[in-house]
DNA sequence: ATTATATTTCGTCATTTATCGAAATGATGG
DNA sequence: CCATCATTTCGATAAATGACGAAATATAAT
């Protein structure tokens, strides 16, 4: 893939309002598809898309943990160009209301209360 | 518009492949449209259209000059987000073959040859 | 004034994208 | 093993996107 192709990819996964809310509520803690699908509200199977986008570009990476899946922000990646933006994109939106109370919500997550297990 | 949204707008700039081109041409000189055309060959009303949403996100303006709308890269704009992107990307797809081309053509572009005026 | 040139806007089309629900997959726990 | 839970994949649909050519607009040249 010519490498111009490749920094769209790495643009157009930064363009959906939803992906940009995951990348922000992950600043706070890696969280499971469950957590995640709880806070944005969307149906587990568009959460799950997203999150498949966000991995290809290397913003995220996934480590299963028993039945869960859990995301977290690649910042060790090695892909120059995601690293630059990542830190830049980091301090972005800090004031923002949606993204204030996503992470809000972040912080107290509990997955064994969403996922129907004690 | 929300600010998740603008900074989604911004981002969508920067996801095609020919958009991107047209920002590294820009680097070299300020040119017209039918100069831009001629480099990536594509229709007329295809960059306009490519300009007027670079325009909207603030990466480039305009400027008429006779017959011609030349447009420039906005490097002083006031647009925080979209200043610290142009910066970031200015270093990137430095040795990309396309890209060069590209820039080389607009170095050795000429108005008059190609608008079929002496 | 009329013609020619440069650009934008409009209408159309094919492709991509975001979303959902249902079905399939994978892992856990009884 | 079987049932349950978490996640992914698949299929459908509506909306957005990128492309073109034609028409409209604006400016320049004759």
């Amino acid at each position: 893939m010519n490498e111009i192709v490749e920094v769209t990819q790495i643009f157009k996964a930064l363009s959906d309002k939803n992906r940009l809310r995951i990348l922000k509520i992950l600043e706070i803690k890696p969280l499971c598809v469950c957590e995640i699908t709880d806070i944005l509200g969307l149906a587990t199977s568009t959460v799950s898309k997203h999150l498949s986008i966000l991995k290809a570009a290397h913003f995220i990476f996934e480590q299963k943990e028993c039945k869960w899946v859990n995301y977290y922000l690649n910042q060790s990646t090695q892909m120059p160009y995601v690293r630059e933006i990542a830190e830049l994109t980091r301090n972005w939106l800090k004031n923002n209301e949606i993204v204030l109370e996503d992470q809000r919500k972040a912080a107290l997550s509990d997955r064994m209360k969403i996922c129907h297990k004690q």
